[in-house]
DNA sequence: TCGCGTCCCATTTTT
DNA sequence: TGGGACGCGA
């Protein structure tokens, strides 16, 4: 028993055998907080003997949320009983089960940014994308504000509350939540139903918070109602690494904590056992720049290691050499590549394909996202729930069966007036308006789903989706797609079918399956096998990560900080990115910066951004990298070359006599690598 | 209703 | 550059 405490520190000891009224733990970078955690929930089970099903573990994403639960059961094998989960499952779950309070069936959608756009637009036709996304993006600030939606306590936000009521109607009608409506509408069943509260509260006694910094007022609200006296409450934050501002997150919530909950003890986990001295010299230094802090001091015992790189680059194509340079240098699984915007990992992935370097990327365009894995999902959302307009709009005609807009306006329509579902208001118009003549052809998508609908208790997940892609039409229409734009969507198909196996038959399969897909964003990815490969992924995905070695590139005006972030008065919380990224690093750390990139096929320059200047001075160090060679006549941005691809410009030359190769970039955005002989240049490699 | 051509714009960050 | 929105013609 004894042995759970070994090898922890006195203060995470404390930490872990910590049991009266509530705990804050204030965890710099590398601290051990997951490990704490973890063993606290160990811990409570072996040591404490507290029924593992009364304990509710939430983090924020399902990646930490599965090591989570991965280390506290390895810990204890009795934690697979507990509930680690994140705030947006554990809701979703709760309102399975108690949505009838907010006027959900149990088999409501849940519709990611996608969906809520198409429906926001179904509803406000007049809108751009762009303003649409800006008022839904206000939508969301304000459920993730304010819990009572008191449009006056946000009026800084402008928003006319007619776009908030109509879009919270229409979604209430398509018996769908978007994401901040998870937690809002059980936040509120707790709030308003007496009975649902004490069952929770009496099931859940022990509740433990990582990530704390991270809540937003919503989330505040709902620990709040979880809380009951008695409940033991522990939440583990830093102030430091608060990343989520965007999206309403509240540093404050750590100091409402003490505030609000009764005598509330707080530790202080300072010893970092991850990184360098160098490295965390170098970020301590950034972050004291920022002056919104609670303070605190990380130390570490470890060896001082390699200095802070700071590297300059004059284009893309040397950064992405000193990149697999590092890379190189041991396993390759050792090195991650980590950037601001999702946009900037594509020059890596061109790069490292075209050097043979296996790489993974982390949580970009998300496999479920793709339009023909969408297509399919869209099928089963509305076999579950015919009231689904998003799904409805996606499935209803396409292929083309002749349901086009007009006919399925009707039906929208018809279903509105008469309280009933799609499926059966398209079937009321398609008999109903013509009993002598033939029905409507919209008949043709009725049947299918009454088709599909048997075949859900008949079949395993895996054929019912063959079959809706087959019968559908999809399947005839995504062969041809494929073989006129020679792409892979039937391939992609494939594989969602192969990995819908597992998840058995029936609709609580389905509507399993369904969650797992629209709240983990990751998780498609994570199954394929080779673990040696170079990880390429956002900050903001990098939480509670480490590597051996870091590269963080991008440190161009603009990108970081980014200029959105300049505009708003963000800086604090890009510099808070900044740090939670040089946190992640355990031996090496460099940062890039590049002054010419290419973007959207042609080159631009860059200046050096802000924090690329507060690390020159903090490092004392002359930046170093940029390998523009010096002694031939192909210099950069020199001499045009032409042919068959198009005008190239010189970007690089490197060598002399003999030796001598010419990089070319043709403004296609292909890039040849060339050797010069006499006047004229001949192709001697492609690589990209 | 649908397919094709043209034009325009683009990149925060995530559940 | 390239994907999406929009308009026009069949």
């Amino acid at each position: 028993m004894l042995n759970l405490l070994e090898g922890l520190n006195p203060v995470q000891r404390e930490a872990v055998t910590h049991d009266k009224n509530s705990l804050l733990i204030l965890a710099g970078p590398g601290s051990g907080k997951t490990r704490v955690i973890t063993t606290k929930v160990a811990y409570l089970i072996q040591e404490l003997r507290i029924d593992p099903n009364s304990i509710l573990a939430v983090t924020f994403t399902n990646k930490a949320a599965s090591e989570m639960r991965e280390r506290a059961v390895a810990l204890s094998p009795e934690a697979r009983f507990t509930s680690i989960t994140t705030f947006h499952s554990f809701c979703a779950r709760m309102l399975r089960k108690y949505g009838t309070f907010a006027g959900l069936t149990s088999d409501f959608s849940i519709y990611d940014t996608d969906d809520s756009m198409t429906l926001f637009r179904s509803l406000y036709p007049e809108f751009t994308k762009k303003e649409a996304g800006e008022i839904l993006r206000k939508i969301s600030k304000l459920k993730n504000f304010d819990i009572d939606l008191r449009l006056s306590t946000m009026s800084n936000l402008s928003l006319d509350s007619s776009y908030y009521e109509k879009y919270q109607a229409a979604l209430l009608r398509a018996n769908a939540v978007d994401f901040d409506d998870l937690i809002l509408h059980f936040t509120k069943i707790l709030k308003n139903q007496p009975e649902v509260k004490m069952r929770i509260a009496s099931q859940y006694r022990y509740i433990l918070v990582d990530e704390y910094q991270d809540s937003n007022l919503v989330q505040f609200e709902l620990l709040k109602q979880l809380y009951s006296p008695g409940t033991y409450l522990c939440v583990v934050g830093d102030e430091d690494q608060s990343i989520y501002r965007f999206r309403g997150a509240e540093i404050e919530n750590i100091l409402r904590f003490s505030e609000y909950f009764k005598d509330v003890e707080t530790i202080r986990l300072e010893q970092n056992y991850r990184s360098t001295p160098n490295i965390l010299k170098a970020a301590s230094a950034l972050i004291a720049k920022n002056e919104s802090r609670l303070g605190k001091s990380i130390w570490t015992e470890n060896s001082e290691g390699k200095e802070v790189g700071l590297k300059y680059f004059s284009s893309n194509i040397d950064e992405i050499e000193f990149c697999a340079n590092v890379v190189r240098e041991g396993s390759y699984s050792d090195t991650a590549i980590l950037y601001r915007t999702n946009a900037q990992s594509f020059a890596f992935e061109r790069g490292f394909t075209a050097l043979g370097i296996p790489y993974k990327l982390v949580g970009a365009l998300r496999f479920f996202d793709r339009a023909e894995i969408k297509d399919l999902i869209a099928w089963i959302s509305f076999l579950l729930n015919p009231c689904d307009i998003v799904a409805f709009k996606r499935i209803a005609n396409k292929p083309a069966r002749g349901f086009g807009g007009v006919a399925q306006k009707k039906a929208i329509a018809q279903s509105q007036e008469s309280g009933t579902d799609l499926l059966q208001s398209t079937r009321e118009i398609a008999l109903g308006a013509s009993s002598k003549k033939k029905p409507h052809k919209s008949i043709e998508f009725v049947k299918l789903c009454e088709l599909f609908m048997q075949d859900i208790e008949n079949l395993t997940l895996d054929k019912l989706l063959l079959n809706i892609f087959i019968e559908s039409g999809l399947k005839m229409f995504y062969e041809d797609h494929d073989k006129n734009n020679d792409s892979s969507k039937i391939d992609n198909v494939k594989e969602f079918i192969d990995f819908s196996a597992r998840y058995g038959v029936g609709r609580e399969a389905l509507s399993a399956m369904l969650e797992r897909i629209s709240l983990d964003s990751q998780f498609a990815q994570e199954q394929e096998g080779n673990d040696d490969v170079v990880t390429l992924i956002t900050i903001h995905n990098t939480k509670g990560l480490e590597f051996p070695k870091v590269i963080i590139s991008g440190l161009e005006e603009g990108i970081f900080p980014s200029a959105r972030s300049l505009e708003n008065n963000d800086l604090e919380e890009e510099r808070r990115l900044l740090y939670v990224a040089m946190t992640r690093a355990q031996q090496e750390l460099y940062l890039t910066y590049c002054s010419n990139k290419n973007i959207w096929g042609f080159e631009r320059s860059f200046g050096k951004s802000l924090f690329a200047k507060e690390l020159e001075d903090i490092l004392n160090q002359t930046p170093s990298g940029s390998n523009d060679s010096t002694d031939h006549p192909y210099k950069r941005g020199q001499g045009v070359y032409q042919d068959d691809y198009g005008y190239g410009v010189i970007t690089k030359a490197v060598g002399e006599g003999k030796n001598l190769l010419v990089f070319v970039q043709f403004e296609t955005g292909f890039v040849g690598r060339f050797l010069p002989e006499f006047d004229s240049l001949e192709l001697v490699e492609s690589r990209y």
